[in-house]
DNA sequence: CTACTTTCTGACCGATCGGTCAGGGTCTGA
DNA sequence: TCAGACCCTGACCGATCGGTCAGAAAGTAG
């Protein structure tokens, strides 16, 4: 009985982008995908080269946007930077909540496959931005403390609606980043 | 070569930190941490029932703080609850840093664990008293943000002094927290 | 009809996981 | 001297993991 072209391919990503924000990468098998979808494993792995590939097609779009965001980044300074980088990543952040919520506390491990190269440096720089490009431990703590729990809020609150969780994120940073030193 | 009564014990303690820090929970295998001690599986299954029993051992004296935290929270409202809340967990973060980190990101399956029972309710409490007892969104969310923020913080800052560190989430907190109406 | 492509599957593979077990070495107290 | 407690290990177990493969089923073009 096989389905129309693609259709197939199209639900297991679905199944594993559930499964994944709920399970994480490595706690989800893909006979669990498999089940979810009602087919078999091999035919996830027809459709997709390897567990890996299924997981670099699930976050290209939200890795698209982090790169716009880094491109637009580069070569602003101070509060310029700061008001970007919060901006850009509070609106990613809650745009891309199950992609946000696949890759919690998995981060490390999965930075070092190919289809995630430079994403460590990308969200270093962000930090940095966001930072004012001060080096005061107080900034770049705020910093990393703002960006992972905006993370970890948007993985949580997926009742509240994308409007009102992003004003009030922005809203929290702009009041807990650290101001830029005059020039 | 037997060693001395109980000294095996404590090394397979610090080994299973080092290393449940760096990779996880489930991301490190009894192999591993018997490698990093120099034994056999069977000498750590020897010392403990089983992985699980390992990681409460491992986890008990923060667990330990965070009930005390608990039972100095209930009763108090407002401004008092939040102040506590903000100082009783930063000082627990910076304190067990690496027993933040094991958990990082694998709260939701790690909670299931007997070990670990009602830590979810600690938790949602001690979020709830950040928060002020509010239940407008802006509240809550800031709390989370700042609670997940503050265990990424101190996971990853593993080299600044803790008085530094201590300061600079307090005056990060005291920033960020909605304040609350007054009565 | 036949020949070919696409989609899908059950059976299977090697590796690794947490955990068990019988037994060997060493130390100690009677 | 010898029994027993303690510490440790290699060999092994069943389960599960990601991944392979030959071939069945169904649609399509000639």
């Amino acid at each position: 009985m096989a389905r129309a072209v693609s259709e197939t391919h199209g639900e297991i990503l679905a199944a594993a982008a559930r499964r994944f924000a709920v399970t994480g990468y490595r706690g989800t098998s893909l006979q669990d995908i498999a089940r979810e979808v009602g087919c078999s494993k091999a035919t996830v792995l027809y459709h997709f080269a390897n567990k890996e590939a299924l997981l670099a097609e699930l976050m290209a779009p939200a890795i698209g946007v982090l790169r716009d965001l880094d491109d637009q980044l580069a070569g602003r300074t101070g509060t310029a930077a700061q008001e970007l980088a919060a901006a850009g990543f509070v609106d990613l952040a809650v745009r891309f909540r199950r992609e946000i919520a696949v890759l919690r506390g998995e981060f490390p491990e999965l930075l070092c496959q190919p289809a995630f190269a430079h994403i460590q440096e990308i969200s270093d720089r962000l930090r940095d931005a966001l930072a004012g490009h001060s080096d005061r431990p107080g900034a770049r703590i705020a910093a990393l403390v703002l960006l992972a729990g905006i993370s970890e809020a948007c993985a949580e609150f997926a009742d509240i609606p994308d409007d009102e969780l992003r004003a009030a994120l922005l809203a929290l940073v702009r009041r807990a980043v650290e101001p830029v030193d005059a020039p």
